[in-house]
Parts: structure tokens; sequence; C-alpha cells
DNA sequence: AGGCGGCATGACAGCGCTGTCAACACCCCG
DNA sequence: CGGGGTGTTGACAGCGCTGTCATGCCGCCT
């Protein structure tokens, strides 16, 4: 064992009891300005380290925040967890990960687990059906919740304008000509996929055009998932001449389909951005969620309830971006050429 | 306070001492069967978890590992975090992340802090010069060192066959017909990438071609460093006709240059896959790393040591593989092609 | 002068667990 | 039948910190 220095060896070497020393860790009150310095002095001679464990036991939590995301893997979420870790580390605390994988009942099991940890404060992707999620949210300890909102109506939440950022992508491929636009996204349980399916319906609204359900896919979570259905959509007599792919998976199914069919001629946007979509041909138009911009703020939300708990809850949209790289502008004529 | 359950409750619910459960909860010999199932009940049906925090006081470490890499965001890295955070939830374990931004000072920093605050194991990839990392690996708990050596003797090492890796990929370049193949990789600091531009030099040297070294670029570390670098060297009167990318980042500036040049006719193989990179066009032949099962090795060799401290020190090699898609089957007549 | 309140500091009892050591029952052996 | 294991269990002292309460001191009011 390193006999690690510990609180009695910095009360030895100041002059001060170990309550002192405490009260300064702590940057408590009423303690005398040069007795701060001295004790800070002896903290840094000796390079001590407060035993996070040690002051969890004492009563508090510990210097760590839990993050619980869909996947670590995703490009989206492990962008996330990344600016939570560097933030983090700035301020001295560190970062347990854990993946619901897309299970309701795992991500309750992690989120108590983090819980019962002690961690100072969670930032949870939720996953699951707005029940479950809200009975999953249920523990005593600071949560920001992150992407969706999944009915929690009692914790901060950080997420983006769906409905707004679908009703663009929906619009900017309207407004290059076309009509015949598909949706892929799984409607089913997030109000985040349900709202950017209502931003389509608004786009095709507003010009004119009747949905067509044929042209609906909302069955698939995963990017393998989704491409059969992309295939089947694309290799139809009547095919659509662009695609709205709802979520970053959804669109690469949507790629994978077009690169197997060899039609990158279908205009294409996606809501989200993933890795190396500027190499794709024609570079991915996509619905920019700025999911650096999300984690920094869900941090300073965290951050600020864990100071402040009884603040009053933040329901916080941030705004999305079309960025236009070429796959959105296509025009439609492609698909004309191309029918039987 | 949720009045956590204690293994106090436990013991007043079996009737027996807190010293039993606890022996009970650690798998500890010489305990009746009868006892040990009468204790698990009790367990079960108070729903007890034990404290980490408390087992740590008590004398122990964390059912925390720690895992240290260059950047989460990273997707190999991105990857090899998820498949031990898997892991490591099968066995009740949860997983500290910490990124050291490809700077020693820090990755010393973030190894002492994880080792601190008890992990039971530590995953490193480590990063600098021989020394720092020797040093910062220093520490009183169980080590593995993923994909760099770094020097490291003393500590379980888990990485690819760089050389061969390399000398697959170059020697696939040159069996279609390429004979001016340029290298991209920095050299300066890992034996990692040492190794690669060794196998990029046999491959050469058997082919009989004189390595020319205005072809080999060593000075970049990421993708935004690598582009201009790989612009510059497509851009030539006298271009390669095809090129090794000792990393993906290598591989993403390269592809950058390739899209912005229009020079889709380029053969390339990249040491390390990256995500949608069979979306490219060509897809991109790569040489497989096999990240989650470098993960999944390093974390047995883990497992196996937090339980036999003093076993053997083990340097696993892991056979890396050819993966061909297009990009490296290109034939050399393209270059010609476009010469001035 | 006596009393009161506020500040600065310290003594001490836990927090929930594990390690050490001791106790006890039981068995085998001579 | 006594001595010496072996197997099973428990009492108790920490681990390094924080919370509670007590202490001493000073200035100020009446």
């Amino acid at each position: 064992m390193t006999g690690q220095t510990t609180i009695y060896d910095v009360a030895r070497d100041s002059g001060f009891s170990i309550k002192t020393i405490s009260r300064v860790i702590n940057g408590a009150p009423n303690v005398r300005e040069e007795t701060v310095r001295r004790v800070r002095e002896s903290i840094a001679r000796l390079d001590y380290h407060p035993n996070p464990a040690a002051q969890r036991l004492g009563g508090g939590r510990l210097p760590t925040i839990g993050a619980v995301v869909d996947s670590i893997d995703d490009p989206f979420f492990a962008g996330v967890v990344a600016v939570i870790e560097s933030r983090a580390m700035d301020v001295g605390m560190d970062v347990l990960v854990a993946s619901t994988g897309m299970d309701e009942s795992r991500m309750r099991t992690q989120v108590e687990r983090l819980t019962r940890r002690g961690v100072a404060g969670l930032v949870v992707a939720p996953f699951g059906g707005d029940d479950t999620v809200r009975k999953a949210l249920a523990v005593d300890v600071p949560v920001v919740v992150i992407d969706r909102k999944c009915g929690v109506e009692d914790r901060d939440v950080v997420r983006a304008t769906d409905e707004q950022g679908a009703y663009d992508a929906v619009h900017h491929l309207v407004a290059h000509g076309h009509r015949r636009i598909a949706f892929l996204g799984n409607t089913s349980r997030f109000t985040t996929l349900v709202d950017r399916y209502t931003g389509y319906e608004r786009a095709l609204g507003e010009a004119g055009v009747d949905i067509d359900p044929r042209l609906v896919e909302t069955r698939a979570w995963t990017a393998d998932e989704a491409y059969p259905h992309a295939l089947a959509l694309l290799a139809t007599a009547d095919a659509p001449t662009a695609v709205f792919a709802a979520s970053p998976m959804m669109g690469l199914g949507v790629l994978r389909a077009q690169q197997r069919l060899h039609r990158q001629d279908i205009a294409l946007v996606i809501f989200g951005d993933h890795p190396a979509s500027d190499l794709m041909t024609p570079p991915t138009t996509f619905v920019d969620q700025h999911p650096s911009r999300l984690a920094n703020t869900a941090f300073d939300l965290l951050t600020r309830r864990i100071q402040e708990p009884e603040a009053p809850v933040r329901d916080t949209v941030l705004p999305t971006s079309l960025v236009p790289r070429g796959s959105g502008e296509l025009a439609p004529r492609a698909a004309a050429a191309v029918a039987p």
C-alpha cells in the first residue's frame, strides 16, 4: 500500500484540527483567511488529495457524475460523453459511463446503480415509455435529461427543436422541387421522433403535398434494421425522389441502400450528423443538432442543480441548423430518368 | 436520504453477524452452505447492495475499472470503451472514463486520479515517450496497456500485429501494380507507428521498390493535420498512385484530400477502420484491428490480474486482417491518365 | 460590569464495510 | 481421555472523512 496521505497528515503539518482542514477543503464559511492560506500550503506541500470514498461515507456524494446513454459507441453519444468528461475534469470530477443498450429495464438498473454508487449527478438519455422513464428517474440525485423528453416534467431537460429541424429539412427538399419525399424513423416511442414526423407533415402540408403512407417507414430502430426498409422503398417503381431520415442511424441505412442500388441521385437529408458524412458522394446534407452544445448545456444545468437542488426546473430547447452539403440539393429529375 | 439498507439490516434479518454477511458477499471460504443460502435469501429479500464507498474504505478497491484513452470521441476508442463497459456490467462493475487528449502529463494525471479513486484496475491506451509512460504507469493497481506498447515491460499489453498488418496492406497495393506508394503516419512517438512504417519498408523492399522520401509524410497526428499534407502529396506532378494511411485519422485526411481534388482514382488502404468507410466511393480497403476483440482480450487480462496480481506478464499481439473493399484494388493506370 | 451574539476552532461520534483475532464446536489421533 | 488440528462464527477496531455540538474568544449593548 502507498500509505496515502490523509487529512490527519495535513492537520499535523498545519497545526490545525482535521475539522478545520475539512472546512478548507469544502470551502466552508467562517474560517480565517490566514488559516485557509496555511492549510492550503500544507495541502500543496504534502500533495494531499481527499479520499472520495471517505468523503462519501462521511455523508456526501462522490465527486463523480454518471452518464447514461443508449450506447457509448454511437458517435452522437460518444461526442456528448467526451464533452462531459472534459468539463468534469475541469472541476475535478470524473465520469462513470453506463449504456442502456436501448433497453428500458437496463436503463433503470443503470440509473439505480449509479445512484447507489453515490454520484453527485446524472446525465441521462432516457429510453423507453414515458411511465417507465419517469419511474426510472425517480431517484434522489440531481438528473439532467438529454435529447429526449420522454414525458419528464420534474427534471431539467435539454433537447433540440425536433419539429422545426425536421420541417426545415423537408421544406428544403420541397424547395428543391421534390414532392415524393419519404420519411424513415421509428415514431413508436419517443416524442422526439414523433415531433420530427410532425415537422415532416407540416412541411408537406404547407407545400400542398398529400402524405403517401407507402413512403413512411416507422419500424426500424437501428441502421441494420433501416437498411432493408430503405432498399424496399428505393426499389419500388413509384420510388421517392427524396428521403428524410429522421435520425443518423436511419440515415446510414438509407446511404447503405443507395450505395447498394447505385442510386446516388436520390436527394437525402438526415436529422443529425454522422462521422464522415462530408465524404459521401454527394456529401450528406443534414440537420445539425450541435451535440457538443447540448452536452455543455446539460453540464451547466447539472452543475447548477447540484449547487441549488431547489432551482426551478428548466426545459431547454436548442435550435438546430440545416447544413446543405450536396445530397439535399439534388433535383428530382434523376428519379424520373430511372423510372421504368 | 433513502435510508439505504446496510449490512446490519441483513445481519439482523438473517440472524448472523455482519462479518458472516461480509463473507458471503465476498465469496470467502469456510462458510457453511446452509448459512450462505440463508444470507443470500435475506440479501435478496431486503434488496441489499453493498456500499462501494464503505467497501473501499474498509480496505479494498472499488468495483470499478478505469479506462484511459486518447479521446472518447475517437470511434476506435469509443468501441473499446463500449465493450469494456458491457463486460464490466456483466460482472457488476462500472467504468470510469478519462481522456488524455494526447497529452503526456494529462495522461499521467488521469492515471493517478483514477488510482486514487480506488479503481480495481485500469485499461490504458498510453500516450507519450517511453519513459514518461513508464513513469505514469508506475502505480499500485493492475493495469492493462492497449494498442501501444510504449516500452512498457512490466504490464500486460494487448496490441495488434502492426508490422505485419502494414506489410499486408502495402503488399496488397504492390500486388495490384503500384510502385509509387505514399506513407502517411506520425512515426515520431510510438513503436506502433514505427512498426507500421517498417512493414511499409519491408513490403516495398521485397518488391524491389526504392523508398521515395517525398512520398513519406510523418508529421501529422490528427485528420486535420494530415489533410494539407495529403493535399500536397496528391497534387504534385509526380504523385503517388496509391496511399497507405497508417491510422484511421490519417485515412480521413487522405479521403478529404481525395474528395477535394476529385481524385477517387488513387488507391488507398487505411490501417484501422472508421465509421461509414464502407460508404465511401469506392469503399475503403482497410486493415482490421478488430477493436472489440482487443477490448475483450484486455478485459480478460485485467480480470485475471485483479485475481492473480502475481501472474506472469503477458504481451498479447493480435493478428490483423486485410479487408479489401474497393479502394485498395484500384489499378495504377488512373494516375497516369491524370498526369499533366 | 455583566450579558449576549457571532466568529473561529476543536472533540468526538458515526458512515458501512473489512481485517484481525478470538471463541467455540467438532473431529482425529495416540 | 487429552492434545492438536480444522471448520465456522462473531466481537471489535479501524479506514478517512463529515456532521453535530461544545468551547473559547472578542466586541458590543445595556
